[in-house]
DNA sequence: GTGAAAGCGCTAACAG
DNA sequence: CTGTTAGCGCTTTCAC
């Protein structure tokens, strides 16, 4: 591995002309400048970045915390967190933490050793240790698409999640539906608690209550899409439309509702959240509300980037606009 | 933040004391001891890992390429990895490359700058710049779920995938079909090439040809699934079963039958590949080969543990055993 | 068992 | 425009 001294002597400048001839080039004489790369050619010269990242005290890399990585909604948010790093020379670093503190904490330490400049928390929890929150008030970090809960010292990311999820009440109202289950995501979560507001408030104001019989807890996974939606439908009567607060239960909620013998959205209206591509090929293909994933993890790393170089913040809040799609999981209210 | 001579200061010894205390810590007295991790405790102290990998040579770091993060079958490979390497005490950087060169050569890059200490590569194409070449003969790479076409100097954690393309054959031939199609993914991938190979094989086991015009290439995408689904479907006599190469594409193919009026399996059968969550919740429920994929990570991982360590190769090649799934999407042949 | 000091590769004053 | 030099924070000989 070929360093800058030996660039140096091969061109017969100083170590200090290399580096400015790398990273400033027309500060040397264009003679000098040639002879200089010429030498970086022949010796197949790479500068460390190690030595340079160190040098600088930065590691130009960010730490990125995701709950679950094979939810494709946050491979789409890493993808814009990816190609924004990407174009400020930054790395990504990846640290599924399947919502376990124990991961969180692990890879969140990273920051505190000088292995990432900041952090992007794509979960509603404070990911430090307790024992390190001291350390860690002056790490950047942004949160993204969630919000740490009861914590407001952080910038946050985020859809407009009231708003969407009175966009699908309204929807389901207008098609006439008027017993609506809601399967949620986990209630600890700040942006969960926006949209069940968001749907509740929307069917308030047609005089409708969203009963606490209604409304129950999923894990955003299919599994617990499938089980909620059966515990819904047992009900009598049953609810003629179901809102879930993400794709994926939305997927085990329709193959709930065809396992129980009914169809989509004959019997049962089923309304998801993300607009993964799966959810385009869904049977029937299903009525969801569109998040601008890329531009969520693209706003994500730009403000961390702010934060990192110290540079003031527009706002610590930013809220994007959402998309309902309407596909074909979604009908009618039929008189039973 | 507080450097390692800040703690040497605060417990009265020397840097290289505190080094020593934190690293080996059996190596001083206890008396020392105690009081430097005292002195670490007050002073906040963390370790500058930067400094600890600028210092030796390495970036305990390994990036992984992959072709596409939105594949969820990727991202159980990547928890593997991940897994794998936080157990080593590495991190993961994430390379999204989309398949295409540009972004894998600005990656693989990466381990050139020593940002990175080996590469992991989801691809099957050489993800370094030609004209690096000669520098990257030293990076230590593993290919996990690929080959790097015709070539052979880098180990490969994969799966039998010819053995499993196999019995999908010898599945669907069981069941009575004899038109089958196929829809393969990128025919420039080597393990597209083993699994064609071994369908055939199968087929040509029973006497049956596989015609060039039942094999139609995909791109590993739900709409190029639908769209070669349309394609073979069209063909008269139409195959009564097909073998998609992943998930994804007979997930399309599903779609395409239905959109055409028929049903699955009752009058074209579908079978895929990997085996991600998503194909259990497919209507009907796919039959699919199932691939470990955290394993496949974690071998891959630990294969280029030891290629960076300089330690030898038990082998250069590791073949994981597939799993045939039976659900509903495959069925008898029915007399048309 | 501990300390002094060199050095990892690069950057950035500071001189000239 | 270019060279000298002092670090960045840590590890690691080498002495004692």
């Amino acid at each position: 591995m070929s360093n800058i001294r030996e660039v140096a002597r091969r061109s017969g400048v100083s170590v200090a002309t290399v580096s400015r001839t790398l990273k400033d080039p027309q500060v040397v004489s264009p003679q000098t400048r040639a002879r200089v790369l010429k030498a970086v050619d022949e010796a197949g010269y790479r500068p460390n970045l190690l030595a340079r990242n160190f040098s600088s005290g930065k590691s130009f890399a960010v730490m990125v915390l995701v709950p679950n990585i094979a939810n494709p909604f946050f491979s789409r948010v890493i993808r814009g967190i990816e190609k924004a790093a990407q174009d400020q020379g930054y790395s990504v670093l990846l640290g599924d933490t399947k919502g376990q503190s124990v991961n969180e904490q692990f890879y969140a330490g990273m920051a505190l050793t000088n292995q990432a400049d900041g952090l992007i928390q794509l979960d509603s929890s404070y990911p430090f240790a307790d024992k390190d929150a001291t350390l860690a008030a002056s790490v950047p970090m942004v949160n993204a698409c969630e919000r740490i809960a009861e914590d407001d010292r952080y910038p946050v990311v985020e859809l407009d999640n009231h708003g969407a999820a009175q966009a699908i009440a309204q929807h389901l109202l207008a098609l006439g539906h008027r017993r609506i289950g809601v399967i949620t995501g986990p209630v600890a979560s700040p942006i969960v608690r926006d949209r069940l507001a968001g749907f509740r408030e929307a069917l308030e104001k047609r005089g409708l209550q969203l009963g606490s019989e209604r409304v129950i807890e999923g894990e955003f996974t299919m599994p617990s899409g499938q089980r909620c939606a059966k515990a819904l439908l047992s009900d009598t009567p049953a609810p003629t439309a179901i809102f879930c607060m993400n794709d994926e239960m939305a997927i085990g909620a329709i193959h709930q509702v065809k396992r129980m013998g009914m169809t989509v959205p004959g019997d049962v209206s089923i309304a998801g959240f993300d607009n993964i591509e799966f959810s385009q090929f869904t049977d029937p293909p299903l009525t969801t509300i569109d998040q601008p994933a890329e531009v969520l993890g693209r706003y994500a790393m730009e403000t961390l980037r702010l934060m990192i170089d110290g540079k003031p913040l527009k706002s610590s809040r930013t809220i994007l606009p959402f998309n309902l799609v309407l596909r074909e999981s979604t009908g009618p209210y039929q008189d039973a």
